[in-house]
DNA sequence: ATGAAAGCGCTAACAA
DNA sequence: TTGTTAGCGCTTTCAT
């Protein structure tokens, strides 16, 4: 302990083998004699060494963390993926970088930062698609999508199969017996938004109800733009009996607009939302949404990403989730809370 | 782009000098002739070459990488220390890995692996007094605390100002008239609990207004517990006339259980909360909370650790900062929105 | 202003 | 089974 902190040469000096040996220790090789293995130990012990991971980097050519690049890191859905593919990727012995890129700029800088100068093994976007962000995205290197698939290229995603999940949605409501069923988008640009409203139509086609495009409000995700929404088709005088918000804080936002017009939910206006996050069961009355498993996803999205960096080709490369729904009071006063 | 990518070597041959003329150019030094880091920077440019971000680290002894440990990603309000510190440390060049350590065996593992085996040069973590993770914090190892201060160590903190939020909190609900304000902490295990209720405790008492145990319930930051908070007073036939819940979360299923009694709020309760989440406002009543700038509390952190990692001592080693009032309509009438 | 030599701590390939 | 010899790609002396 006396300045620096030892090496593997220090570890092989103190156990009297070469620093190859103790190499093979720590590497778990099989090739050590027992004996010769346990005074390697012992060193290791008394002088308290660890290897050095940038060292191993360096040697290996590899750096055993993965990067996330996500829109942000606050919003309840990102952190989602990003907390299970970090917990994924530590079980794999990786580290997860998970950065936030508001703008393609932002992107193609820290695509740059990360990939170019070699500091990942694998790179994980969430919402690729979200603006023109797709146009930097590196080639040849281990890369996976999630809440969109590719368009043209051949690359790996994980995503919600939000066409399914907005039919369902939307399905619960026609059940219901509603027949003028809003619908509030996120931007249309995301392909999440655009696969959503391919469900909401086709839902509405099979149970042979018109498609009313005046009755399409496009959102950005937010409460407020929810709020906006519903606001809007009481100006004109064109109330729907039923909303679906293609998530849940836009939903929020129909509610809250709701209750300043008046509105009874479920009676006058049926809800519902997409996500069923912690505090969806809270709102008042509580939300009908679609429950999905976002930690699932980055999960899933981590260990494709690893079976690519190591040459394993994955079994699917496209993997599309299912939600389920979750009845509560927003769209029926007998749902559960 | 035959094989492998270019090294500084290639670079070097290309531009006919030595490889360390290179190093000299993509280190911006200053001794180095203009025309011969036109030459380099042309071969830079025609080669393609991006430095290697490990070997530099190697050579350094420094990896340009800080971590940040939290009980979880998912948090509202770890999310943004979080997104706050990532925004700071990218601006001055060095990454940040975020990592979730539920308890203080996962938090013991990941420190080992960050610290003892030099994956990163400096660490956050948020709230370290959580349980007993604090008992592994390094040591002679850069490092700062976010969410409370160090015990007895002398180490660098961001914060809150814990006491003073709860104090101007109570206040507010006492310049309205109440004398029977009811408390929901957090885990009292918690630095940050135990200085909420501090501050509580001496608003009451400049206001002459007894303390009485019994209006305090110790929840876990869930709407669960708040609501289980009221729920109990209620049945209790101890129903205050407001609510001080230390958390947002905790003030939001207060409310449901008001709703759900059929106590008006805010002329039967007055209910507030601390954090300003992102949907407060759309609650119903819109809540009534202490607002602050979490990302700020990241932010400041990565500026402290960053000086503390360049041997600059941080002017203030223990940061608190302030929450501001926003009066909403859960605890008045008059309340914006 | 530039170059040569040494080394960061480890792994990989080959020899013994 | 173990040791020897070379690097990995860069920075840091120290010469020139």
């Amino acid at each position: 302990m006396t300045g620096k902190r030892p090496t593997i040469r220090d570890v092989a000096r103190q156990a009297g083998v070469s620093h190859q040996t103790v190499s093979r220790v720590i590497n778990q090789k099989e090739d050590v004699l027992p004996s010769t293995r346990a005074s390697v130990e012992s060193a290791i012990e008394q002088l308290g060494y660890t290897p050095n991971a940038i060292a191993r980097s360096m040697a290996r050519g590899q750096t055993h963390t993965l990067a996330c690049i996500s829109p942000n890191l606050t919003d309840f859905t990102f952190a989602s993926v990003i907390e299970g593919a970090e917990v994924e990727a530590r079980k794999h012995d990786y580290f997860l970088l998970s950065s936030s890129a508001s703008d393609p700029n932002a992107f193609r800088a820290l695509v740059n930062e990360l990939v170019g100068h070699r500091r990942v093994d694998g790179l994980i976007v969430i919402n690729p698609y979200a603006d023109s962000r797709y146009e930097f995205i590196p080639q040849n290197f281990p890369l996976v999508f999630v809440g969109a698939s590719a368009h043209e290229k051949d690359i790996c995603s994980v995503s919600l199969d939000d066409e399914k999940v907005a039919f369902d949605a939307t399905n619960h409501l026609i059940l219901l017996g509603h027949k003028k069923i809003a619908l509030v988008t996120g931007p249309m640009e995301e392909d999440c938004s655009k696969d959503r409203t391919e469900g909401y139509r086709r839902a509405l086609s099979e149970a042979k109800i018109a498609f009313d495009p005046t009755m399409v409000i496009e959102g950005d995700w937010s409460a407020t733009s929810g709020q906006t929404a519903l606001l809007s088709f009481i100006e004109q005088g064109r109330i729907p009996t039923a909303v679906f918000a293609q998530n849940d804080r836009m939903a929020m936002g129909v509610l809250r607009a709701a209750r300043d017009a008046n509105l009874q939910v479920p009676s006058q206006l049926a809800v519902m939302g997409v996500d069923d996050m912690p505090l969806s069961s809270y709102f008042d009355p509580p939300l009908t949404t679609m429950q999905q498993d976002i930690p699932l996803i980055g999960q899933e999205a981590t260990r494709m990403l690893l079976d690519i960096i190591q040459k394993k080709n994955p079994a699917v490369r496209e993997l599309k989730l299912s939600a389920k729904l979750v009845t509560r009071r927003s769209t029926t006063k007998k749902g559960g809370d």
